[in-house]
DNA sequence: ATGGTCACG
DNA sequence: ACGTACGTGACCATT
């Protein structure tokens, strides 16, 4: 069977200009000509080339307009005109594929839909070919068949539709589409569809009557509304039709074999590319033809021996990949699990795991990829997973993949395979997919292989970066410790969060009614949109900040509201109401809908997301938690502790101005933090030239500020922006504190210059984060990307520690056998059940291993506060 | 899907 | 002449 790719030209060009041009500025030669959509096609070409292999492959284009359409101009005037800048490179894309090897047409008046289409039936009607086709239009799809399937691209990654898949996710075959568009319409090409009838309705419909024609014909059947709106719009449900349907008898004046892919020209694709100044994807085309072997890192799939499990060797280290059935895993169950070592792989069923524990709880050396998902899985049948020594997810985290807790998208990155993604197999979480087992089976014995195998790389590239203590001693253990503090979850009162929530909602209403008063009318009050047009057109309030021309929005953020609060009665009560709001669906109702039949929430820590090194936490979010205003933290009197037990909080003193002060090596921070100085008082002393005890409340308010801005990467305009002060001001505020500081403008620079060499930043454990945007030419992406490489040594360093800390913390109880329990963790908190008989030992504990973690030239500073709820332990 | 808003560190 | 603090997650309205 030889395999053809069709791939949709204009679709493509389209999709890489708009992707690549922010706020309209792109990207060009020094020339001045425009690049940006080449540069995104020349990639996707490479990339379709790496991942299908073709042995033919052409491109379409558009030429002038398709006469079919003629009689509905209307619809069609309503489509974008091209920007000059996209134009010109059309001409230019199609020299590029000359050089590539890669055929590519365009016929008179029709689109490239079109010939695209004309070529799948003629794939259809012969034999000696299948077709790919490549866009990211949904229109396509219709053209799917048992022959041709459809690699439809999304914003990350892509969807394969096959006949199966399509019949999966809309409930009709692919030729239905059409039909069904002719109902539903498609607001994004200007097809009516007929009015009043969407998905649910035509999928319906079609899946009784199949056809639009058959569907008018029996429309004596349908009665209610619905017939009623079919035969109002009956001319408007053909004219879709006509629109939907993609032209499949073009003329066309060349041969499926004509297509065949001749492979790159590489001297005349390399002078393209000088021309067009693509400087990286030079290097690798230089790199690939002077060093012949494959692409860059590129392995390929070893082909295992499968085995029945009872012949499979546990003796020796092996990975195994979980498959579960569901998108949160602490609701979720185990469909399978595959097997790899070195030369064999297994898979089995969740029947055979529940008869077979000893394969997780032996003593053999183990490798995973997200581990954590594996304990919890495991834990809920009893089983324990034991000598895990190696996680791919963690060490892809550490190394700067994509990862997303898909192990697809890492295969797809490091070999020259496809599989597709979690969600392409088993649909997402409103659309879920029935999976024959045999495809789990194939799947689960692939990835385990790949953890396999893929590991050499990762681990060598961990060393290189000098990322092995971190890997091995700090993030591989916390995995442990995170997904014990998620299986235990924190004790909830029900009982409380209820009778907050209805006491909030009687004063919403109150409210409600009264800004109703005030405005004289009643509107949506959380659409920022209405919320602006009441606020400055009909009450006609002072807009409060300098707007661009033709800008008709207006923000209604918290700091523009404070800005105009003394004007009208109506601002505080709409910032009153909005923190109601707030504190209803995030905190009363969301909360109270995360709490399982145990009484507890079970929070996700997400070990492997944040660029900084830090966790985060979802389903619930447990870090954000109010404290700031006394209202809203009487929620944490809904945290509880268990029978017999306090909740004790643990948090670091200003850690992350001490890591600053280590890091910038600033003697007169370092010794103010070493005099136990209170450390904003201090500041406001240094900067503003006066005795300590002479600091007011607002100069320390100031000099806090400072202090953040400098944690930030600070700007002058961000200060005074936050101090609602003059920009000349903040920048005095500035210069005088790098005066009094001296060091910190010295180190600030350091680290700058450094990350420019470098292209990332490190922490105090060689943490690692890459910074593109220093490559920017933009000059306020690139600003961003400083201020990136200023946080993240500081931010990541704290993180660092706090992480260690929990690591050491939770060893030192279980060697104790302590019954406490290590709970929640925010950022620089701790947050931990302590039964009573344990108090002061853990007291005691927690404050030695969080203050002695790791030696800085400040030390670190841990203060404890215990009570029966978590409003009380703070 | 994206932006606006706001909860936390 | 730009348009600006760092890192998250959840919800709402809107396309």
């Amino acid at each position: 069977m030889k395999k053809i790719i069709l791939v949709d030209g204009n679709n493509l060009l389209f999709r890489s200009f708009f992707a690549t041009s922010y706020s309209g500025v792109i990207m060009r030669n020094s020339k001045g000509f425009p690049t940006n959509a080449l540069y995104g096609f020349i990639n996707m070409m490479h990339k379709i080339i790496d991942e299908e292999k073709p042995s033919y492959i052409m491109v379409a284009f558009d030429k002038g307009k398709t006469f079919r359409h003629d009689k509905y101009e209307s619809y069609k005037a309503g489509r974008k005109e091209m920007p000059e800048e996209l134009k010109v490179q059309f001409p230019k894309a199609k020299e590029v594929l000359d050089t590539m090897g890669i055929k590519h047409f365009e016929i008179d008046n029709y689109e490239a839909d079109d010939i695209i289409g004309t070529l799948a039936k003629k794939v259809d009607e012969e034999d000696q070919f299948v077709a790919t086709i490549i866009s990211s239009d949904k229109d396509l799809l219709q053209l799917i068949s048992d022959e041709v399937d459809v690699k439809l691209l999304k914003t990350k990654g892509f969807i394969r539709f096959d006949t199966q898949v399509f019949k999966e996710t809309y409930g009709v075959s692919p030729i239905h589409m059409i039909d069904l568009k002719a109902l539903m319409g498609d607001a994004s090409d200007h097809i009516p569809g007929v009015k009043g009838i969407g998905e649910k309705t035509a999928i319906q419909l079609l899946s009784r009557y199949q056809t639009l024609d058959n569907l008018y014909d029996h429309l004596d059947e349908v009665g209610g509304k619905t017939a009623e709106k079919l035969r109002n719009d009956k001319e408007n449900a053909y004219m879709s039709y006509d629109l939907a349907t993609i032209y499949r008898n073009v003329e066309i004046p060349f041969t499926l074999e004509d297509c065949y892919y001749k492979g790159v020209n590489r001297e005349e694709f390399i002078d393209i590319l000088e021309e067009l100044e693509f400087k990286s994807m030079l290097k690798k085309v230089v790199a690939k033809s002077e060093d012949n072997s494959s692409t860059v890192i590129k392995s390929q799939p070893v082909a295992l021996q499968v085995v029945d499990h009872t012949q499979f060797d546990f003796n020796i280290p092996y990975a195994f990949y979980i498959e579960m059935d569901g998108y949160y895993y602490n609701r979720a169950s185990i469909i399978g699990v595959g097997f790899a070592n070195q030369s064999q792989c297994c898979f089995l069923t969740l029947e055979q795991i529940k008869e077979n524990p000893q394969y997780f709880n032996n003593d053999t050396i183990k490798y995973t990829y997200n581990v954590k998902k594996c304990i919890i899985l495991l834990h809920q049948l009893q089983i324990d997973l034991r000598n895990c020594c190696y996680d791919a997810m963690i060490a892809a985290y550490l190394l700067d993949y994509k990862i997303e807790d898909d192990i697809t998208l890492l295969m797809n990155q490091m070999e020259d395979t496809i599989i597709n993604s979690y969600e392409t197999t088993y649909g997402t979480e409103k659309r879920p997919k029935m999976v024959d087992i045999a495809v789990t089976r194939e799947q689960c014995m692939k990835k385990s292989q790949f953890i396999y195998h893929s590991r050499e790389q990762l681990l060598s590239e961990i060393e290189t970066h000098h990322e092995m203590k971190l890997f091995t001693d700090i993030e591989m253990p916390l995995a442990f410790v995170l997904a014990d503090m998620e299986i235990t979850g924190i004790k909830i009162d029900r009982e409380y969060l209820e009778n907050m929530k209805a006491e909030l909602e009687e004063k919403m209403k109150a409210m409600e009614t009264s800004i109703y008063e005030e405005a004289g009318c009643q509107f949506n009050i959380m659409s920022p949109k209405q919320l602006g047009e009441i606020l400055f057109e009909k009450l006609a309030l002072p807009y409060p900040k300098k707007r661009k021309k033709d800008d008709r929005g207006y923000s209604t953020s918290k700091d523009i509201l404070d800005k105009i609060r003394f004007i009208h009665p109506i601002v505080d009560k709409i910032l009153e109401y909005r923190t109601l709001a707030k504190l209803y669906t995030n905190y009363a109702v969301g909360l109270l809908e995360e709490v399982r039949s145990d009484n507890h929430i079970h929070t996700i820590f997400n070990q492997c997301l944040t660029r900084t090194g830090r966790l985060s936490s979802n389903k619930p979010n447990l870090q954000n938690i109010p404290i700031r205003s006394d209202y809203s933290k009487l929620v944490r009197k809904a945290f509880r502790p268990e029978e017999n037990c306090l909740l004790m909080s643990s948090d670091y003193s200003q850690i992350e101005l001490r890591v600053f002060a280590h890091l910038s090596n600033a003697q007169n921070l370092i010794q103010a933090f070493n005099e136990n100085k209170d450390i904003h008082s201090q500041t406001a002393a240094d900067i503003f030239h006066v005795p300590i005890d002479q600091v007011d409340k607002n100069m320390r308010r100031t000099a806090k500020a400072v202090n953040f801005g400098i944690l930030y990467g600070i700007s002058s305009f961000g200060l005074s922006e936050d101090l609602n002060i003059d920009v000349s001001e903040a920048k005095s505020f500035i210069t005088n504190y790098l005066e009094t500081y001296p060091g910190i403008k010295e180190y600030m620079e350091k680290e700058k210059k450094e990350a420019y060499t470098n292209g990332y930043v490190t922490t105090i454990m060689n943490r690692r984060r890459v910074i593109e945007e220093l490559k920017s030419k933009n000059y306020m992406v690139r600003s961003q990307g400083e201020r990136m490489a200023l946080n993240t040594p500081i931010q990541g360093s704290a993180a660092d520690i706090l992480k260690k800390a929990m690591v050491d913390l939770y060893q030192e109880m279980n060697k104790r056998h302590l019954k406490s329990k290590m709970l929640i963790q925010v950022h620089d908190e701790l947050v931990f059940n302590v039964y009573l008989d344990e108090l002061e030992e853990m007291k005691q504990l927690v404050q030695d291993k969080m203050e002695n973690v790791v030696k800085l030239q400040v030390p670190l500073k841990v203060d404890i506060e215990t009570g029966k709820d978590w409003y009380e332990a703070k």
